[in-house]
RNA sequence: GCCAGAGUCGUCUAGUGGCAAUGACAGGAGACUGUAAAUCUCCCGGCUUCGGCCUUCGUAGGUUCGAGUCCUACCUCUGGUA
């Protein structure tokens, strides 16, 4: 037990398109490792093209988690991600192997890395009912019920929060796992844009709009799954609204801008050590040896 | 050739005498603790001792205290027409 304890998870993030699976498949099939996605859209069975979801070949043979855990529509959130991964963290140790987690989803990796106090939850019908307020009627009860506004009082989520949560402010990544390793792998602008470009070819040709369209008919296009950056488009390619030429050059546009918005969550992270993929994979490398 | 209309910040766009000039997109920076590929904030002509200063709305003139807005000419584009 004490020898499981002293292996190090680790955890390699980096925008969409940077290469993360495919550097983790590669430090799993050498080290005997298993894969836990940090990712907020895979998580959703039946969205697999148009996530970039590793496919059974893709996977190598290595043990992959965090995976289809939940259908469309079906609520999951970052607390429920926090619980799992640790779940599956003790349980890859246990049977001695090496955990890695690999994400792009800023929130799921704090959460895990920071060791998040998540709150108690309050029930469904309570958090319903602020939900279905209103921002302006969100902020107004804050007012009215002195509760502390947040940060960012125009975020209708961040709202909801505050009121359903009243007065709880957490100490911000005061700490971090110990055991924890983090790499980013940091792309250049050009590099990025041109592998997003090569991707969603590779995208188009496997099928992502007929994919779409029937997530679209099974789940609706205004599914929360659904809201995520390429599916609107999708959405309007199908409708007619665009030509596959437009619809390819958005698809290109909203990835890219996904991955600067990543960036910028990775980025305040200290404790990520960036580089290329060979980089990281040698860094990685050497110190499993060493230790 | 003539008649009409149009030329505004990277793009589209508002603006008919008080404007560094509307909105959107793109771009940049940032936030983020229960759906985060989400949602939201700030910046976005230049300079600034932050009070301002300078340069801008096709080009060149003109009228006016004052012009993106009015007048003249020219250039370009779009419709119409001997």
């Amino acid at each position: 037990m004490a020898a499981d304890v002293e292996r190090p998870v680790i955890v390699i993030v980096g925008p969409t398109a940077s290469g993360k699976t495919a550097l983790a498949i590669r430090i799993a099939q050498t080290h005997d490792g298993e894969i836990i996605c940090a990712d907020s859209r895979t998580v959703f069975q039946d969205m697999n093209i148009g996530t970039a979801k590793p496919d059974a070949t893709e996977q190598a043979g290595v043990p992959h988690w965090g995976l289809d855990l939940c259908l469309p529509g079906e609520r999951f959130t970052a607390a429920a991600f926090q619980q799992y991964a640790n779940e599956r963290i003790d349980d890859i140790r246990s049977r001695g192997k090496l955990p890695i987690v690999v994400g792009g989803t800023g929130l799921y990796v704090d959460g895990l890395v920071y060791e998040y106090q998540y709150p108690a939850e309050p029930s469904d019908t309570d958090r319903n009912k602020f939900e279905s307020m209103s921002q302006d009627e969100l902020y107004k009860y804050c007012i009215d019920n002195n509760i502390e506004l947040p940060l960012n009082d125009k975020n209708k989520r961040h709202l909801v929060r505050s009121v359903v949560h009243q007065h709880v402010t957490e100490q911000r990544r005061e700490h971090i796992r110990s055991d924890v390793l983090m790499y980013g792998i940091a792309v250049d602008k050009a590099t990025s844009i041109s592998r997003i470009a090569t991707r969603t070819e590779h995208m188009f040709d496997d099928g992502v709009v007929d994919e779409a369209k029937a997530l679209g008919k099974k789940y609706g296009w205004d599914s929360e799954a659904m809201s995520g950056n390429i599916y609107p488009l999708l959405h309007e390619y199908v409708q007619g609204e665009r030509s596959l030429a437009q619809a390819k050059e958005a698809f290109r546009h909203r990835d890219w801008q996904l991955a600067k918005r990543q960036m910028t969550w990775f980025r305040r992270n200290p404790e990520i050590a960036w580089g290329t993929v060979a980089d990281i994979e040698h860094r990685i490398e050497q110190m499993l040896a060493s230790g």
